[in-house]
DNA sequence: AGGCTTTTTTTCGAGCCTCAAAAAAATAGT
DNA sequence: ACTATTTTTTTGAGGCTCGAAAAAAAGCCT
């Protein structure tokens, strides 16, 4: 529903261009600013020396070795670490991680620690983050500016608006609101981010050439999660988080799901369904925890010999070939990012999958769709959550002046 | 990557902004599209001068029965319908049907045919297609402003440029670039649009209310095909028209598609299938073309009595519920307008649909979930297209980019 | 070293655009 | 006829971006 746009809004949205276009390549000059922005050099110029006289960026002096060239050196320009600083919590299966990180992207402080969280109750669970939060804002040996936004990512259901946890597979409660909370606690921004869509987030950043407009990462765990960019934007739905493809039906009345439904793509390829499977036990038997060096020592035997191991890994890879065939109807085909620690398995998995999906709409071209595996979802997740507050902080807070309006644009085609 | 916001580009906006209101809403008076738009009183006063100068709006002296108002009277504006005009086709199955539309949006002349699409070939059907527009083009009836755009719809899968046909069910033919050939032809700026988009587009300007953000337009005929939008944009895959719903797997391995794979949901519930179901053929048996009255005599035979009728009408039901289910489970649940021949014996397949729904993860809600029906495709696909190419002229017409514009409006003393 | 060339950055004036406030216009009620 | 009310237009001010030109900061060449 695009508004009018108004005259003080061009000059804020011209900021956060810059910010953004300085955050993402580094340490550009001037002059490479205004020739991604289009925008004119002066005005980049005049931007830019607000920007730099409000401590946002900073001239970098950095001798830049590129001195081949004649004429006057560029100046580049870098974000000043210490215009702000950002935190972020994770919390995932017993675990919970804490990081501080300055303006321009560097971890300058983090805490882990172990806790139940199956069995916490409400009050411990939430005490119990409050309480490392704060431990590291009061940190005395940090002196950065103030920290000016705080995101947390869970495995689980989010809200659309990222406030709070629906559902999460890590904990029996529901509804939390963490985002709300810890605005409360700290008087600091916050949101609740859900966990696949940070791992979108990361690899959009990390890896911008491959992960750029349209991607999907799928997370291999316990459970089957996803992000799905497209149009180079993460795509929510419109109440949750959105992109629950684990739970898109692969066959319908088929193997008992965590979520008390039956023939999930996740009952047939999460950690639980391929242990199920492997080791004989029924399809209706309910879901049970498996550790990863379980899960390790299953894919090796799997490896080692045609058995009822490796059955299991092809059903898994059979389930994920016909829901990401379904996705791809509907979203046309993308590169795939295989994150968690069965994607160390994904060797096993990918013949059934790649076999899977040639049978369907979407598997047209299926030789092309390549798929890129990552093992450890932790630190995508944190890297996903850092950005996401970083961006939050260059558009919302230094480039500020926005949407203060009741005037409710009829949306316009 | 977005760019920068130019100083001219603003003006260039809100102008679009102000025609998008008025064709939005009517008879808007200046006060009206200042609160929609949330632009200033005296800037709404500034660009409606110029458009109504330029000959794009005109004030309505039409007389206001709201005459029990106080003060100054409020001056209704208009679209000028003389401004411009856009052309329409729609192919289908065995017919054409061209369409002229002026700009205020009024049909103004039409034509239709019948072809027989299946055994045509090539260059007849496009020699068809180009022989009715031209008639309408040179029909000396017609002294409107010339047609400024010509959106043609199609059955089947275009790409996601809107320029060419890649694969349609009306004729064997495939990879026909059907905007270019109009362009070249004749001069104007043409689409090649998707049946289902333009559906949807359709009922988002019919009803607003109802279809306004998030919703899903289901085409229930020979094929199944879906016109997605989400957050009050027509969403279309990366490389195609997208949405191919139809082609979801609904049972892996299982009914032989028109596609000519297997388990699609369209291989459950297209009339082919609903028929082949009905009739005790093979699943396996290829598809065949099922006329629109042979489907509503077999409906009729299905409200009669509990046969073999009923129960094909119950497995399209449960087929199309589960795909609905595993689309749900991505974009989150949303209002469904269920179009085309099947749709009026849609009694017969909702109790099955909501049954299925009910079991995966998107019918969390499913008596929340609304449907409604549409038996007739064709208005709604022509209304669609003609709303496409009339927002083109509004946008790309008449809020032009560049600065292809002299001062020749403004003389402001 | 000094002057010349090249490239980047800043400065300055001009042109637009939007906004807020005031003025003008049109009608109902008294 | 006069006042009150509401809508529309006009006007002046301020801000933004742009293009051109100037300034700055090097390297290159003699």
């Amino acid at each position: 529903m695009s508004v009018g746009i108004r005259h003080d809004d061009l000059r804020r949205r011209n900021r956060a261009m810059v910010i953004s276009a300085v955050r993402r390549a580094g340490q550009p000059s001037r002059t490479e600013i205004a020739a991604t922005t289009g925008l004119s050099h002066s005005t980049i110029s005049a931007i830019s020396a607000d920007l730099i006289q409000e401590g946002i960026l900073s001239e970098s002096k950095a001798s830049e070795p590129t001195a081949l060239k004649r004429g006057r050196p560029q100046i580049g320009l870098a974000l000043n670490p210490e215009a702000a600083a950002v935190l972020t919590v994770v919390l995932s299966l017993n675990f919970l991680s804490v990081a501080v990180i300055d303006y321009a992207g560097q971890v300058v402080a983090e805490e882990q620690q172990r806790l139940d969280t199956l069995v916490m109750p409400r009050d411990e669970l939430i005490g119990q983050c409050m309480a490392i939060v704060r431990r590291r804002l009061q940190d005395p040996d940090l002196d950065l500016g103030s920290v000016a936004r705080i995101a947390m990512g869970i495995q689980g259901i989010t809200d659309s608006h990222s406030r709070a946890m629906l559902w999460s597979p890590i904990t029996p409660l529901t509804d939390i609101p963490f985002a709300d909370l810890l605005e409360k606690e700290f008087g600091i921004p916050a949101t609740m981010e859900n966990d696949c869509n940070m791992m979108a987030v990361a690899l959009q950043w990390r890896d911008p050439d491959r992960y750029r407009n349209d991607f999907i990462a799928i997370l291999l765990s316990h459970g089957i999660g996803m992000g799905l960019v497209l149009k180079g934007a993460l795509f929510t739905g419109t109440h949750s988080s959105g992109g629950e493809f684990g739970h898109m039906i692969h066959r319908p009345g088929g193997a008992l799901c965590r979520c008390g439904r039956r023939g999930c793509v996740e009952a047939y390829a999460g950690n639980y369904a391929i242990w199920r499977s492997a080791m004989g036990i029924s399809e209706d038997a309910a879901p049970t925890d498996v550790g990863d060096a379980d899960m390790r020592a299953l894919a090796a035997k799997a490896r080692q010999e045609d058995g009822p191991e490796r059955e299991a890994y092809r059903r898994a890879g059979e389930a994920l070939g016909f829901g990401l065939g379904s996705l791809f109807a509907l979203i046309d085909p993308a590169p795939v990012a295989m994150v968690g620690v069965s994607a160390a398995a994904f060797d096993l998995i990918e013949p059934a999958l790649r076999e899977a999906i040639a049978q369907t709409a979407g598997g047209q071209h299926s030789e092309s769709i390549s798929f890129d595996t990552e093992p450890n979802e932790l630190p995508l997740i944190r890297e996903g959550c850092a950005m996401r507050a970083l961006t939050f902080v260059d558009q919302e807070i230094f480039a500020p002046g926005g949407q203060a309006r009741s005037g409710a644009g009829k949306n316009v085609a």
